[in-house]
DNA sequence: TAAAATATTTAACGCCGTTAAAATCTTGAG
DNA sequence: CTCAAGATTTTAACGGCGTTAAATATTTTA
């Protein structure tokens, strides 16, 4: 496995041949599948891999400020990705192939990792920071997909690992700004600005 | 090319084997070589077609309305896919896959089509329906973004085209929302409630 | 009508994931 | 210590894929 996971940083997962990676590993191809087995399965430890990396990265967060909350958890999978940015974008490109990422299973990865903003929005709007007028669910669902989209034009190479950050943030701020009561949302304006 | 639109519409790209192409289309395999080309050349067929078929779709879109405007596009663009549902999935994950949408190149998809929201924004701050706090070229961005992953999520399965327009447009009002001055706030807040 | 140019097919190559069956190594009872 | 039973690894091959050189058939041209 820590074969098959510097091949898939260095040359992504399309260029993992299971005789190159035997080669690699000392061991004959049979023996990958007496041990592991087939391609789907060398996947599915990838992204297992990747889900658990990032359940530590996003553990213990402080979600009592709204602001520092969502830049917490964007900072923290940045850093994370920035371990080993080859393995995690190829490990992220194999998940997205194998549909990891869909929105319907009660039990999936979406419904897990959406419901954290949602939770913060909720909290935001308690304290009055939110108006209202937009569902925390919505809201919610958006955020999520403004670090969604960051996430995967990283993966697909468009930007680096900076501008991740940046492009994620400042969809939060946005999504945020549309709902923000008038301190909030001048707060937001001046960290939108900053981060252009 | 028919016969390849056909398989990749019923059983998407991967799917698409030279052989049985050639079969369906009574030639043999060289013979596809010779006319077309490999894979890739289809793939880029395939892609080809699909961009010109957008730009049609897109052509002759009154733009003074900024509500309407982006609805326009997007209506336009759902109405388009719902053509070939199957075969326009295909289309863009094989566009996806060989980075057709990549952000640096300045003549490139995404400088084309970005280009339009961030002209939208900047006419709806001429017109006093945004108050110019966030830039249009970060609105601009992030609304072109919206359509982006929702547009992703439906090629993915994730949902379906129902489902693409109302986030897509919920994604669009919220952008517009986060720098919009009272009274179109006020609005946008309606139409984001009624999409829920 | 014959030769030149073009188009199509035959047949094969190399690479891939995968697997049945043989060979090797490990284990445990007498 | 020995040797059969069990587990592991390797040998060798299969079928399917994209691709291409060379032979064949067809069309065009002089």
């Amino acid at each position: 496995m820590a074969a098959a996971r510097q091949t898939i940083a260095k040359e992504g997962f399309d260029a993992l041949k299971l005789r190159d990676l035997a080669t690699s590993a000392d061991v004959t191809v049979p023996t990958i599948y007496n041990l592991i087995g087939g391609k789907p399965d060398i996947l599915n430890l990838i992204i297992g891999d990747l889900l658990t990396k990032i359940d530590e990265a996003q553990a213990n967060i402080d979600t009592s400020e709204v602001e520092a909350a969502f830049e917490a958890q964007i900072d923290r999978l940045a850093e994370l990705f920035a371990t080993d940015e080859d393995y995690y974008r190829a490990a992220f490109i194999a998940g997205d192939r194998s549909g990891l990422f869909e929105h319907d299973s009660e039990t999936g990865v979406f419904a897990k990792f959406v419901a954290q903003p949602i939770a913060i929005c909720r909290d935001a709007k308690a304290k009055g920071l939110l108006l209202g007028e937009i569902s925390s669910e919505q809201l919610g669902e958006h955020i999520y997909g403004s670090y969604r989209l960051a996430r995967q034009d990283w993966s697909n190479g468009y930007f680096d690992l900076p501008q991740f950050r940046r492009q994620s943030i400042t969809g939060v701020y946005l999504c945020l700004a549309a709902d923000a009561a008038p301190d909030f949302r001048i707060r937001l304006f001046r960290k939108i600005s900053a981060l252009q």
